[in-house]
DNA sequence: AAGTGGTCTAGACCACGAA
DNA sequence: TCGTGGTCTAGACCACTTC
């Protein structure tokens, strides 16, 4: 008798040694369960798994397909700075640069979803790792959705620290770009001529209402975003 | 009686809306299975969801907790250059600009996996969007594992699409990074001065043995990379 | 020792959708 | 129409890990 994760693993070698090519049929289920002398309910979860991975696709009726690959499906995590500094066992410093209440360029008050002349928080931070500059942060926090940033300093603690204590699920859209940098960027990150940015925007919602908006602003030369998760994901 | 989906609804809503935080302890799949009125598989397979999706924590005998979250895990997809192109409803032009067999630098090496002295074959292309650079495919493919790239020329066929034909699950680790452009980037890719790359870096590997290692280099102002998975995932 | 989650069984009903 | 996957049940045994 076979585990769902030794049939899972089973499969998974029949595609990816091309036994089964893209486009072929999986036989079904039932098939497979008598195949491997277990239920159809372990086979299901198998295969399952392996759909969830992206590695087949599966209709009622039509069956399981080996997929053909269109793009490469990869999950990176994005760590909190503080934790990525300290990890690193580089010493962690945060300084506040600007903080206020002002009314939002309209692309930053439309994604938050403000009224029009609704006030937002603006604050801007840089985070050091071992005194050199690592990040810096630009940042809009709804009000509305959370009063409490109003009565806070952001002198010691920074935004994202303190947004993770408050709201610490929220739905979340990131876009990556590299970008030129701005001359302020320069002087604050402390960049060379021409050296680009590794910039992350970052919107956070929940239940539809917005709660911030974020630049994350890195020096080309000290950042890399790493992805270990695999078309063919490693399975635990 | 509610399905496995609504009480992972519901689970997930008393989590966002912190009615249970970071660090609480769930009740039991028992207790819940009777809160709702289902078997215990039905709230496993939900509390089981949560977890893949980095919201709970499970352990046996410890119970399920609310995870303060340390990073933003996030799910993107890596189209080929390809599909992405044509999805525009662009035209795609491909342009093979290099085809050699040599030795690899000696970093290519250790990632392919590679003997002392073995050749491997390198290619370099561009690919166009509307007769626009979009992508610089600078490429080493390990030849003993695919002997027939030795036959392809490369001339009418990107290398990308070549692989995914032949290899279409294979294992990947993909970095990203923001990189000043070279010389000959900036020619190829008709950069503005001091235009940043957004680069792509992908190894990957079947079963231990290295097939392909690239660098896409992409022109910062005309790529950028989106997610929109989150933390809260967005369940079907 | 005992409570928790992890997995499996042997069935069942049903929704979907290809033929 | 009817084969496929999607889900659920009522039970069971076990592994793990805290107490």
């Amino acid at each position: 008798m076979r585990s769902y994760k030794e049939i899972r693993g089973i499969l998974q070698e029949r595609i990816t040694s091309q036994q089964w090519q893209p486009g072929d049929l999986l036989p079904s289920e039932q098939a497979l369960s008598e195949e491997f002398g277990c239920t159809r309910s372990t086979v299901n979860r198998a295969m399952r798994e392996l759909a969830d991975a992206g590695l087949v696709e599966r209709r009622r009726k039509a069956g399981t397909r080996v997929v053909q690959p269109k793009s490469h499906p990869a999950t990176i995590s994005i760590p909190v700075i503080r934790q990525e500094i300290e990890n690193k066992d580089q010493s962690y410093k945060y300084l506040l640069l600007e903080r206020l209440e002002a009314l939002p360029p309209e692309d930053v008050r439309a994604q938050l979803g403000l009224e029009q002349n609704e006030k937002a928080l603006f604050l801007k931070s840089l985070h050091y790792g071992d005194g050199i500059p690592q990040q810096l942060d630009v940042r809009w926090i709804n009000i509305s959705a959370l009063p409490e940033a109003s009565q806070e300093s952001f002198a010691d603690i920074g935004p994202n620290d303190w947004l993770l204590q408050r709201v610490p699920h929220p739905n979340i859209e990131h876009v990556f770009r590299a970008d030129k940098a701005t001359a302020e960027e320069q002087r604050l990150l402390q960049l060379q001529e021409c050296e680009p940015v590794f910039t992350i925007e970052r919107r956070t919602w929940i239940s539809g209402q917005g709660i911030t908006y974020v630049r994350l602003v890195h020096p080309g030369s000290r950042y890399r975003m790493a992805t270990r998760s695999s078309a063919t994901p490693t399975f635990n």
